[in-house]
DNA sequence: ATACTCCCCTGAGAGC
DNA sequence: TGCTCTCAGGGGAGTA
């Protein structure tokens, strides 16, 4: 389940190994991954696109090949590995990407979530995923006041809310619970109800988070791991998420989990108070 | 416009 | 041991 700093792991990995590379073709073996354009156009416009640069908006990778985008989102199993044509293919390998010198690099998806798009950079900035996407949370624009904009006229649970990919992009369901905790934040609290210190407390923990956690190359979590060098120390710094029943590192309590729109959600009940009034 | 529900998919773990 | 059931989860589509 790849947040921001997974999703930036992996960029960076890919970009060491795969700047000035070339994709000589694509396979495709689950028609599904690619969601844009049709299979047929996919493969025939991948053919022969450099490689310039690899790096990512919200969670997905963005490959940059000089006049298009290779948008890649791997949900939450995603991965990729190098292999050579001579490498049997493996079951849950559905997309293979032939590169030069014989080299591959081949999509790696257990769920069978992960989505790919192949659109011109001209038309980028005007289509999905593109033009719903909200702020990096390194974004300067990011304040209180673009929080009280989008906040104002949400009655969903905070939780809910920092999912949403176009107001804050890059947050997942892991920081999210650790965001929260650490504003003192009810998960529970609808949106509207969030006080100013409470969207700039949001604004400050989520940056302190995601930074900490890129820094650490991110959470291994369940089975998210990679072969090419994903194994993240994050997950020894969470503080709520997957404590259930665990004593709170603030005050105590014991970690209560819950569902929030659908999502499994960890928090203090003690130092997360609902302050309705 | 917001806010629901359903769906995609498979493997892990629980329960019998 | 081996079967069946339930659950996890990002985000898109459809509906109220």
């Amino acid at each position: 389940m790849p947040e921001k700093p997974e999703v930036m792991t992996v960029a960076r990995k890919l970009k060491d190994h795969l700047i000035g590379r070339v994709f000589k073709q694509a396979e495709i073996f689950y028609d599904n991954i690619i969601s844009y354009p049709t299979v047929l156009e996919f493969k025939e416009q991948i053919k022969n696109k450099k490689i310039i640069d690899i790096t990512t908006r919200g969670k997905w990778i963005v490959f940059d090949l000089e006049n298009d985008y290779l948008l890649v989102h791997l949900r939450m199993e995603g991965k990729f590995f190098y292999r050579t044509e001579k490498d049997q293919k493996e079951k849950h390998e559905h997309v293979i990407f032939t590169l030069d010198h014989e080299e591959q690099l081949r999509y790696h998806d257990v769920r069978k979530f992960g989505k790919m798009i192949l659109i011109s950079k001209e038309k980028a900035p005007y289509h999905k995923p593109f033009s719903e996407l909200g702020l990096e949370f390194w974004d300067s624009k990011l304040t209180d006041l673009y929080l009280k904009k989008h906040y104002q006229k949400k009655s969903l649970p905070i939780k809910s809310t920092l999912l949403d990919q176009s107001i804050i992009t890059g947050i997942g369901n892991i920081y999210a619970d650790e965001i929260l905790f650490l504003s003192h934040i009810s998960p529970l609290l609808p949106t509207n109800k969030l006080t100013k210190e409470n969207r700039n407390d949001i604004i400050l923990y989520t940056k302190k988070v995601l930074n900490q956690a890129i820094e650490a190359g991110g959470t291994t979590i369940r089975s998210y791991t990679s072969e090419e060098g994903v194994h993240g120390l994050f997950q020894q710094q969470l503080k709520v998420h997957g404590k259930k029943g665990e004593k709170c590192s603030i005050c105590g309590g014991i970690i209560e989990k819950i569902q929030i729109g659908g999502r499994g959600t960890y928090y203090c009940p003690e130092c997360q108070n609902v302050k309705l009034k």
